[in-house]
DNA sequence: TATGAATGAGCGTTCATTCAT
DNA sequence: CATGAATGAACGCTCATTCAT
């Protein structure tokens, strides 16, 4: 029954390397990253390091897959779009998030070094595919959000959507920047409400509906 | 003071050199980069080339922080609000919008380049002051904007201006990355439009005003 | 004395591990062979190969002693110099080349590393030393048949052993290459022809007798 | 007229390089030989031997190619087929074969690295051209001969020039060894003696003639 | 000033060997 | 005895930077 398995592996062995791994990548961009020093940081060889991973990127590559994929699952689930009425939709879309920028901040290492551009070439197609996934997403939304009159029937959906996801990607740089964990829930009940009612004060909104020509004829 | 002038050298030298190495570096970033590439592009020594710059993140840094530099010219300068009117203001800004994003895609390479992490650690610095710097810009717009009755007088000034701002970026990026030049003019009236008005429904703007305790009916 | 024998591990596994290794080693040469490869094809695991084995050099010398040990035997074993006439030994000679490369033949995997240099250095000397041992035994025998007027008188014997040696040398190196077992009797039948009879038809053998200084008639 | 041409190439650079990577090579083998020695033993920096060589199979190759090229031109040039009568196509073998002995001799650094198998996989098919090309040349050289009677009409013109060129690749392997250096004259006119003479006595020849069967019915 | 030859630190990866089980 | 995870020395090659001319 019990094969002689010689000595067993170091159950740790891989979950250190890819913590230190993360740190090091975080820390130095894939590129300038030292196989050297995740092996050091990790307390283990440079040999170990090549025991559980082919090469430098693979490491790279397991790490943030791993988190996009987890992401991904957060951001798919369950939508909002089968909620009842704008308010339980708001409210739905309020509390996803926050959950999902408690996944980011809980992660805001890697996160940081996507958001950087991975500090290396190779790498950006990952996140361009992320981001072309969410705004996907974001635009089935605002398509849903348009015909439940919850959303202006005018609405440029290509170029909100390219918008709103700037927007939260520059908070979510924002987050993953702070060293203590800001308040989501004021955080985006805020974000909520600015990308909902606008900048404008009502005389501003009106104005707009101007064409552009008849704009400075006051 | 310095007596001896003379010949300063071939003066091109360095223009040269700048400009192959912008080349250079838009097109493998700034480590992959080779000194002898930029000087063979110019036409110049690898030699010359020491003689013009630091090193090599030198000639990185001086052709961004030129970039940069010209692109905060064109930022500050005459402010929308020494405007009169709202819609002379939201005229002024639209024109601004279109001006700068004629520049970025004029030096989309660079730009790219930056706002996609440099493809490089170490730069990122560059790009977060000048960000920094847009949005003490924005900021004081926005307050004045207020202050003018522009802008909804409970707007939150910081999250707006990162919302924005991050905006502003994601519609950079996008641009720097189109092989044909956009409709810049059409692009930034849509924004303006996405902005001030937000994406909601009469009705959905109402509701946000609401305590969020209150908002289901259920 | 040793009193524990136990068992003694399982007695196939060196065995299989030197055909694992044999097979390797002619595969990739010494110095590209994988201790891995040898010991998974040897279905064994790295672990067993240094309980058999001081080093990989340990494996290929004791593999190539092995053979050379028992081609030495068989060029060694009972001389034709015990024949009665020249016939007799011509015939013993020729069913000893027969034998010999009946051998070589069948080892043929590991003779062409050898013969070949072993892709590696520092295994020659193994092959020097067969060969030299070989070129002795070639010399007892060109004495022994001079004596016996077999052969001529004026050989040159250590010229002469050299030569021929050489002459095996090569066709060994032209058999272990082939991919079909060649006709050995026939081949080695000629080879006798050629090396008693040279290349010379009679006239240019006399002429050779002549000083060199007498030859050119003119 | 004069270039700017920086700091001139040092003229004995890649001289040096190559005669210190023989001598590695030769003491090494290609696989063995580190190129931090070469660069080392030229007294040069690793650097330099980049600046020359592609990499380090190309220096071993430009060694090898430029040596055999030499070789080359020494064994084809004016052949023997063109004197007249056997003696002074004897005369001339001779000669030639002094010749190119003088220059195995001066070269036999490198040779040794190819007559033992360039103690290394890749570069057998040099040797291997070599050899095939030099065979091919005394193929010729036999069957001329034959035609003009100076050699026996029942020469097996293949296996003969298998034989003699393992003859001749023995002395070379001997020659190369050397630490003074032989008598070359001497030496090849005893080769040609025993070639042409062959090792047996007249009766043995003779003997020979019969068919197998025959030989022992004495 | 300008050149480009020369330098050498630096790093990813392999694999023979060791050793805990 | 066996196992196979762990180790770390070793080396080819690149390229930023220096320096002789």
């Amino acid at each position: 029954m019990s094969q002689k398995v010689g000595r067993p592996a170091d159950p740790h062995a891989k979950i250190d390397l890819l913590r230190a791994a993360e740190l090091v990548f975080v820390e130095q961009g894939l590129d300038l990253a030292k196989v050297e020093d995740i092996a050091a940081r990790a307390g283990r060889s440079k040999g170990a390091f090549y025991l559980h991973f082919e090469h430098k990127e693979d490491a790279f590559r397991q790490i943030v897959e791993t988190m996009l994929a987890r992401l991904a699952d957060c951001i798919d689930a369950e939508s909002a779009m089968s909620k009842q009425g704008a308010a339980a939709v708001f409210e739905h879309w309020l509390a996803k998030d926050v959950e999902i920028f408690e996944f980011v901040w809980q992660n805001r290492g890697v996160m940081r070094l996507l958001l950087e551009g991975g500090k290396s070439a190779s790498f950006a197609y990952m996140m361009d595919e992320f981001a072309e996934r969410s705004r996907a997403n974001m635009i089935r939304f605002l398509q849903w959000g348009i015909e439940e009159k919850m959303f202006r029937v005018d609405l440029d959906v290509e170029l909100t959507s390219l918008l709103v996801s700037g927007a939260y990607d520059r908070v979510a740089r924002q987050v993953v920047r702070q060293d203590t964990k800001p308040d989501l829930a004021k955080l985006f009940a805020n974000v909520q409400k600015v990308l909902i009612a606008g900048m404008g004060s009502p005389s501003s909104a009106r104005l707009l509906d101007a064409p552009v020509s008849k704009r400075g004829s006051r």
